[in-house]
DNA sequence: TTTCATTTGTCCGTATGTATT
DNA sequence: AAATACATACGGACAAATGAA
């Protein structure tokens, strides 16, 4: 049974290795949609590298590579020390 | 001796792997400066990442992350299989 | 103050794939 | 076919920042 709830959960994070899209394009569509669904709001938190790695198996490397595409299309923003997070604006 | 083509000869590229300034982050700095006094025209060719290597002994991923900051600036462009060159726009 | 865990930052080495010459 | 060069990806190592204990 599904309850409304669980309509909010997030859907793990999945890579497909053998996709023609890169894996890193691949981490980067997925987070774009958490933040442009309002699933990660503002200021919120993105999942941590060792968390991603621990769903995606992918190397650190190439997590910080997608990440990377966020911020620099400017939808995210990182700390050091702290974490990386959606951009305020939305 | 040193003669007037001499001065025009570009100064071999050196990273101080002690700086608190990124290795790729002086690697780029360098290479913009050329790009921005001329030293590589539009269109030409920067120096490779082989040629970097030699001179440099930074990683071939460090090199690459350096290259990337001017052509995320749009002062170089890539093209497969040729090489990085200075944009023609200058 | 010190210690510890967490997280990101930087860097290296290596491997494979793809494109051009 | 061979050489050159970039793109992607993996794995590992160490440093720095943060916050909590």
């Amino acid at each position: 049974m599904i309850s409304m709830a669980n309509l909010l959960i997030m859907e793990p994070l999945a890579i497909d290795p053998h996709s023609d899209v890169p894996s890193y394009a691949q981490l980067a569509n997925q987070l774009r949609d958490m933040i442009s669904s309002g699933q990660i709001g503002p200021r919120q938190p993105l999942p941590s590298i060792t968390r991603i790695q621990q769903e995606t198996g992918l190397a650190a490397n190439t997590i910080r590579h997608g990440i990377q595409v966020l911020i620099d299309e400017g939808l995210a923003y990182t700390v050091p020390g702290r974490g990386t997070f959606a951009a305020p604006g939305e």
